[in-house]
DNA sequence: CATGAATGAGAATTCATTCAT
DNA sequence: AATGAATGAATTCTCATTCAT
């Protein structure tokens, strides 16, 4: 059996993380101009100058946050999603569950990443980014249901739509936290297919 | 005609639209907190003090601003649908189409309605009854397309990924300024129109 | 029947007047750097630029206060003690008596005067003037009572003394309104005679 | 000996007593509101920010320069008093003795007290708890003397008197600094206790 | 490694005062 | 004569950031 560790010295790379854990809490609860450093320290049990010492600035901080954040969303949905020979529409069904656990569990992380991180001029840019290549991965899929003939533009549109639709019930989520993110991802699955198929093939 | 009005004392009314413009674009920019009264005041071309004697606090201020901008969406909203004897998927494609030239036209209101407003748990609540007021309003259509005999839960689940898709699209409108509403509107009815149908009758 | 007078267009006089009770009211409760202008004017019932226009700058508001309320007191006090052929004692017991009744009509103006003006270097020359020849006055007083032989200091302290006991009083007057004023003023006066025979014939 | 210790870093308790004292000057000559916290934060020869982490708002840094000196003053009186088998005029004139000695020391201290703290509605309290403590002690020492059979009253309002005497003859010895305080106490006390015959036995 | 001490720079808010009408 | 409009200059308070120990 191995010597209970230290609770106060921790390696750097745990400390990190509970830095982490804090300032997404706090980013979540009052924004970036909202939240004070002080604030965060407090809450991850440390004195400010480690806060520095270890994440730098403020503004490093809160990107740390979202890209942590933000590659935790992308992990869960890309593994949920890569599965051998599934159906578009299944590929779809398995994302957007992913995404609604990924909701649901992370609560905080989402709320930095869609609600804390957009309209700062600064960090609008990172989460374009990343909601740019869920569009991507929707609109993939649905262009591979939707096959050849279908103009680019209305896919892409499409694939916004979708994106779009899955915050809103992300919303949803965050604030029904009961809600059986299964049954949610394949109703929402359903509206989208059948929707899909205007775009596909508009009478 | 009339000599020009003198540009230094001007009416107090005018005034406040005045400050109210630039207060929605620099919120719009900065978000609440990263707005400074100061900018805000000289990009109204008057000085500090007479933002707080007319329009009070930067929190006040910014709620004034809410429900400007808040109130004009409506208004538009409710002016396109409330012609008689529409089709529900008529009503919710002209809503649509006000919904993103209101988008299209006030781009910083939307931003400050959708982007800044969220997340400052002040003013969650002002943004949510907006929100919820469109959420109703849409699954409204949703309701009485789809007649009797169909889950309430479903009808709203339906309204929050319409609204959803409607405010993704919106970010494309933003972003794509020449996009024709118009056409944007019809696409979304008709992917939500044959999307709704799930929900009324699956399988 | 003299026409009525309109109540708009009043006599420079008459204003000034309104002003400075208006001026005494809300320097007697927030003091000298609490008080805003603006709130005097409210109070006065006109605004801001009048008082600027007839009373010239704050501080000199205040002085004009100090001026207007110390005179009264002063009035009051010189016209009790000059009557012909008064015995030193009646003297002060008039004196005294003229004193709690200011206090207890002008409850405010004595509070700028004594609580307000005071610790404000600027105003504490004026009052300290005042105060000054309420001592004099005073010692001058016992002066005549003790008769020659006795030490011009321990007159002056006496006089001090007194008028502080006097001062101390008027704290009382002000915090129980229905005292009777004539009591306290025989009292005091008694308190006072016999002590001073410490002073006149020290054993 | 030692080394001089280092002049920037000093420990919190340390900085608070420098603060104090710095804030206990400037209020004294300013007035509550006539002070900046910036003027008081450099006469502590330290930063803005340093008073604010310490000791809080002005607010509470002005009352507790209230305790602080308050409690000065009471612990000279309640040590100059509490000797045993003290005849109560031996009592007074000791405690006055340690009145006149605090305002002669503590000049500043004494004018944030009785001059700066009256008048603000918001410290006044505080004062007024004070001082009617120090009312109590005297006419409990007026009292003894007195016997039964005085009127509570009568007692109260001596004194009153008493403490409104001591606290003009307070200001006397703020500005003649080299009054020899046992001179002026024997004699205060002499006045006061033939005075008070008056009152025990009038007549 | 860890932290209490310290601050420069700026934020919101107010106020005495003036001007144009 | 009278006032709404307007502002320069503070003032209180906070915050991100660094240093000495």
């Amino acid at each position: 059996m191995g010597a209970e560790p230290s609770f106060r010295r921790l390696p750097r790379a745990v400390r990190e993380q509970q830095m982490l854990d804090a300032a997404v809490v706090v980013f979540s609860r009052r924004g970036y101009h909202g939240a004070g450093v002080d604030e965060i320290a407090e809450a991850a049990g440390i004195s400010k100058p480690m806060v520095y010492a270890y994440l730098g600035t403020k503004e490093e901080l809160f990107i740390a946050c979202l890209y942590r954040e933000g590659a935790r969303l992308m992990e869960g949905l890309v593994a949920a999603t890569l599965a051998d020979d599934l159906t578009p529409d299944e590929q779809l069904r398995r994302g957007l569950r992913a995404f609604f656990a990924f909701v649901g569990t992370h609560r905080d992380g989402w709320i930095v990443l869609y609600q804390q991180a957009r309209g700062q001029e600064r960090f609008a840019g990172v989460l374009a980014q990343m909601r740019q290549r869920l569009v991507e991965i929707v609109s993939g899929m649905l262009a591979r249901a939707a096959g050849p003939g279908v103009r680019d533009d209305d896919v892409t549109t499409s694939g916004y739509a979708v994106v779009g639709a899955a915050e809103a019930l992300a919303e949803w989520v965050v604030n029904h936290p009961d809600e059986d993110h299964d049954r949610l991802a394949a109703r929402l699955t359903n509206v989208i297919w059948l929707g899909i198929g205007s775009v596909v093939d508009p009478r």
